[in-house]
DNA sequence: AAAAGCCCCTGGATGC
DNA sequence: TGCATCCAGGGGCTTT
């Protein structure tokens, strides 16, 4: 069957790991090596009041951008700026003369060429944030090690961390339901709703089965479920992206295809059970209650 | 220590 | 048509 035909629902999403990912490479590409000029700042209240040390980048060029988690890190050398898109928040990139949209929170004012580039960051519910961190020079091996939470960050998906092995271990002993500890980012950061669900449909594991009661077969099923769901959105989000980079524009959101997610009601792509909704850990959570045990 | 609950915010959906 | 009400949702923090 083509592609085209597969019967999944199109859901535009909010920001996960892929969003992130395909916005880091947006940056990268069109300002890295650029320096900023000026970072304006006409809403500071995100999800915490975005600090007056973020100025301290101004001046300063563009040497990194990397990615922790849901985290997009702007490296200006001793002075990074880490952005999370919250729920509603992407980044664009704009002429710096093109007016203000009610939501746009956040300006970085870069060289580009000659002339300058704006990318500004939009999100109407603020629940994203800026936080400004100094590196720690020695530590060069991994210098964002100690920002923040990400300590306490659990292994990044296509890390070398990020085992079946070591992965199953991290469920033994944790009565939670596997679902929302997937979202807990202990045993991996990056899962969130949307790919939680599409990850337990494709391993048939129900979202409400206990933790520690999921096979290690089954975990290395979800393992695999995890690492592919987020590879794919990555590789639509890239498509997505070299549409956007021919016009400029909102790096932030793409859509994407589920299999589960969003589909309460209608048939199970793989039996002939009809996708459920219920609530877990306060999030909608959408699963076949007939094929996945 | 683990798990459950709370809260920030606004657009969209729903109800009258 | 318009206004009021309800609710989702990431994830850190607080409470149990």
């Amino acid at each position: 069957m083509p592609e085209s035909e597969v019967p999944h629902r199109n859901v535009f999403t909010m920001p996960e790991l892929p969003e992130v990912e395909i916005t880091k490479r947006g940056v990268d590409a069109k300002f890295k090596g650029h320096t900023l000029r000026e970072l304006t700042v006409r809403q500071p209240k995100l999800r915490w009041p975005v600090p007056q040390t973020v100025q301290a980048c101004v001046g300063l060029p563009l040497v990194a951008l990397a990615r922790r988690s849901k985290y997009l890190l702007m490296d200006f050398g001793q002075h990074v700026l880490v952005v999370h898109l919250g729920m509603s928040g992407s980044l664009k990139i704009v002429s710096p003369q093109q007016p203000w949209d009610k939501h746009d929170h956040i300006q970085w004012l870069f060289d580009s060429d000659g002339s300058t580039g704006a990318l500004r960051l939009n999100d109407p519910r603020r629940f994203g944030s800026v936080e400004y961190f100094e590196k720690r020079i020695e530590t060069p091996a991994d210098p964002y090690a100690h920002f923040g939470r990400f300590a306490a960050l659990g292994p990044e998906p296509f890390s070398e961390a990020f085992q079946p092995e070591s992965f199953y271990q991290s469920l033994r002993g944790r009565k939670l339901n596997i679902k929302t500890l997937l979202l807990s980012g202990k045993a991996v950061v990056g899962v969130g709703n949307i790919y939680a669900c599409e990850a337990l449909f494709r391993s048939q594991i129900s979202p409400g089965r206990s933790a520690s009661r999921v096979s290690r077969a089954q975990a290395s099923l979800l393992y695999t479920s995890i690492v592919d769901v987020l590879s794919e959105a990555i590789e639509r989000g890239g498509s997505t992206l070299r549409n956007f980079q021919a016009i400029d524009g909102e790096l932030g959101h793409f859509q994407l295809h589920c299999d589960v997610y969003g589909r309460a009601g209608e048939k199970c792509k793989r039996c002939e059970g009809t996708i459920k909704r219920r609530v877990m850990g306060q999030r909608g959570t959408f699963y076949c209650p007939v094929c996945q045990k």
